[in-house]
DNA sequence: TCCTCTTACACCTTTGAATCGT
DNA sequence: AACGATTCAAAGGTGTAAGAGG
C-alpha cells in the first residue's frame, strides 16, 4: 500500500512492513473507552463541559485504549466533536430545553493524536489519552483547538486510520467510534449545579473547591441577594447545600456513590427527561449488557465494498470500559479502483442522504439545520462516504506536503478534520445530520457530517492543503 | 430584568529542573 | 559517572464570583 501511495506522492517515506509471513490485512479495531463509568455517571446529570476563549480542556478526559490493530501498520488516531442535534438548549427550571434552532456549525476541527502516527503495536501498548485537547467557544481561534458553540450538545468522535501520516489519512482505511455517554452540552459557565458537583469531586484540579478543601469559604458567601443574578448564585448556593461529603473524604474517580445520588434526584423528580432518559441508560450499562455504539468503518475509495456504514456491534462492557467494534472486510487498504473517482456514484449517494437530511448549499451555510435521523434508520456518513471524492490523489502537492509534516509536528496535535477539508475536486456538500445518541433502544448509530466546504467558514485552516 | 459570556482570582495538581545521596 | 529519590518552583488546570453586554 505504502509504495502505490509513495509513487503517487513522489517522496519516500518512513515505512514499516509486516512480516513475511504475515499477510497485510486490514482488521477490525476495537475502541475501549476507558473510564466509562466516569462517563455514565457524568451522562446521567447530562455531562456539560466547559469552553472558554482560550480553550478548556474537557472532563472526564478522552481515554481510550486500542486493539485489533495491525501490529506493524502505521495508524493515525484523531478526535472530533459532530452536533448531537440541530438544537440550542438552555437551563431553565433545573433542567435542560431546547431553545431554538442551532446556530451555523463552527470550523470543524480534528485533534490528532500526539504520537500520530504510530505503529500498531505503539496504539496497543497503553491507552491513550487526549488530554491535552481543548475546546473554545472563539471562532477565530488561532491555536487550533476544537470550537463549539456553547448551549449547544457535542458528542466526541474517534478515528482510527491506517495511515503513515496525518497527511495521508486520506488514503488510510478509516475506522470511526462514538460514544453516545460521552455526549456534554458545551456551555461557557456550569448550569447543572450536580455536574459541577461531579466535576469537583473527581478533576483533581479542582480539588480546592471540594467541601473538605482549603479553599476559602469566605470568598464564596459573599451572595448577596440583592444581586440580579440571585437565582443562579442560590442554585449555585443549593449545590454546596446538596454537596455533602464528609470531611477527608477522597472519592475515587468511579465512585459509586454517584450512582446512589443520582438515583435519588431522579425519584426526587429534579432530573430532566432526558436525564431520565440517561439514568435508564445507565442503568443498561449496570446491567452488564452494553448498548449498541456508534461504530463504523468505511474506506474512502471503495464505494463498491460498503455504501453504508457496517453496523458495529458490540463486544460487552468490560472492566467498566465500553467496548465496540467495527466488523469491516478485509480488504486492501488501496483498491484498485480508487484511483479515480465515482463522481456520478458520489453524487447518487449525495441525493440520497439529501433525501433524509435538509440540504444545505455553502451558501446557506448560516442556515443549517441538523435533523436527528429516525431511530434505527440508517444514515449514510456524509463525510466518510466510501468514494465520495474528499481526497484525490491527483491534487496531492508533494512537496507541499513533506514541508507540512513538519508543521503538524511542531504546531500541535490539532487540524482540519480530513473529511470536511476543501476539497478542490468535490461540489460543495450539503450538511448532513450529526450523529444522534439514541438511548432509546439498542440501535444507536452516528452519522458523520460534512462540513463542506469548509474554506468557507474555516478562517484558520491549519493545514491548507489543496487535496483536502 | 434576564441571560450569556468574560475575566480575575485563589487554590490546586502537574511537570520538570535542580539537588542530594548512594 | 550513573542512577534514583527528593525537593522546589513554575506552569497551567480548576470552579467561583463579579461584572459587562446584549
Amino acid at each position: 500500500m505504502q509504495q502505490i501511495c509513495d509513487s503517487k506522492l513522489g517522496f519516500s517515506m518512513p515505512q514499516q512492513y509486516p512480516p513475511a509471513d504475515e499477510p497485510y490485512q486490514q482488521t477490525s479495531a476495537k475502541l475501549i473507552l476507558e473510564n466509562s463509568d466516569l462517563w455514565k455517571t457524568f451522562h446521567g446529570f447530562q455531562t456539560e463541559m466547559i469552553i472558554t476563549k482560550h480553550g478548556r480542556r474537557m472532563f472526564p478526559h478522552c481515554n481510550i485504549s486500542l486493539s485489533g490493530l495491525q501490529p506493524y501498520a502505521n495508524y493515525v488516531v484523531m478526535v472530533d466533536m459532530i452536533p448531537v442535534d440541530n438544537f440550542r438548549y438552555k437551563w431553565n427550571n433545573e433542567k435542560w430545553e431546547v431553545a431554538g434552532k442551532a446556530e451555523p456549525q463552527p470550523p470543524q476541527r480534528t485533534y490528532v493524536h500526539p504520537d500520530s502516527p504510530a505503529t500498531g503495536t505503539h496504539w496497543m501498548k497503553q491507552s491513550l489519552s487526549f488530554l491535552k485537547m481543548k475546546l473554545t467557544n472563539n471562532t477565530l481561534d488561532q491555536f487550533g483547538h476544537i470550537i463549539l458553540h456553547s448551549l449547544h450538545r457535542y458528542q466526541p468522535r474517534f478515528h482510527v486510520i491506517q495511515a503513515d501520516s496525518p497527511y495521508t489519512v486520506c488514503w488510510g482505511h478509516f475506522q470511526t467510534f462514538s460514544f453516545p455517554e460521552t455526549a456534554f452540552t458545551a456551555v461557557t459557565a456550569y448550569q447543572n449545579t450536580k455536574i459541577t458537583k461531579l466535576k469537583i469531586d473527581h478533576n483533581p484540579f479542582a480539588k480546592g473547591f471540594r467541601e473538605d478543601g482549603t479553599h476559602p469559604q469566605t470568598k464564596r458567601c459573599r451572595v448577596s441577594n440583592n444581586s440580579p443574578k440571585s437565582s443562579a448564585k442560590k442554585a449555585k448556593l443549593d449545590m454546596k447545600a446538596v454537596y455533602n461529603s464528609p470531611p477527608g473524604l477522597q472519592r475515587s474517580p468511579y465512585a459509586t456513590q454517584s450512582v446512589e445520588t443520582m438515583k435519588n434526584i431522579k425519584e426526587e423528580g429534579q432530573l430532566s427527561p432526558w436525564a431520565v432518559e440517561s439514568l435508564e441508560l445507565q442503568a443498561d450499562y449496570s446491567s452488564e449488557e452494553q448498548m449498541v455504539p456508534a461504530s463504523m468503518s468505511y474506506q474512502h475509495y471503495s464505494p463498491i465494498h460498503s455504501g453504508l456504514p457496517s453496523p458495529a456491534s458490540v463486544a460487552g462492557d468490560c472492566d467498566g470500559r465500553s467496548i465496540y467494534e467495527s466488523h469491516i472486510p478485509d480488504v486492501a487498504t488501496v483498491p484498485e479502483h480508487n484511483q479515480g473517482f465515482r463522481f456520478d456514484l458520489c453524487r447518487e449517494i449525495d441525493q440520497q442522504n439529501q433525501q433524509r437530511a435538509p440540504v444545505q448549499s455553502q451558501a446557506a451555510m448560516s442556515s443549517q439545520d441538523y435533523r436527528p435521523a429516525p431511530a434505527g434508520m440508517p444514515v449514510p456518513f456524509k463525510t466518510g462516504l466510501p468514494g465520495y471524492p474528499v481526497y484525490g490523489h491527483g491534487y496531492y502537492p508533494a512537496e507541499q506536503s513533506m514541508s507540512h509534516r513538519g508543521e503538524v509536528e511542531a504546531a500541535g496535535q490539532y487540524m482540519m478534520h480530513p473529511l470536511t477539508h476543501p476539497s478542490l475536486h468535490a461540489p460543495p456538500p450539503p450538511y448532513a445530520p450529526a450523529a444522534i445518541a439514541d438511548h432509546s433502544g439498542h440501535q444507536q448509530r452516528s452519522y458523520h457530517h460534512h462540513g463542506g466546504n469548509t474554506a468557507e467558514w474555516s478562517q484558520y485552516p491549519l493545514f491548507s492543503y489543496p487535496c483536502w
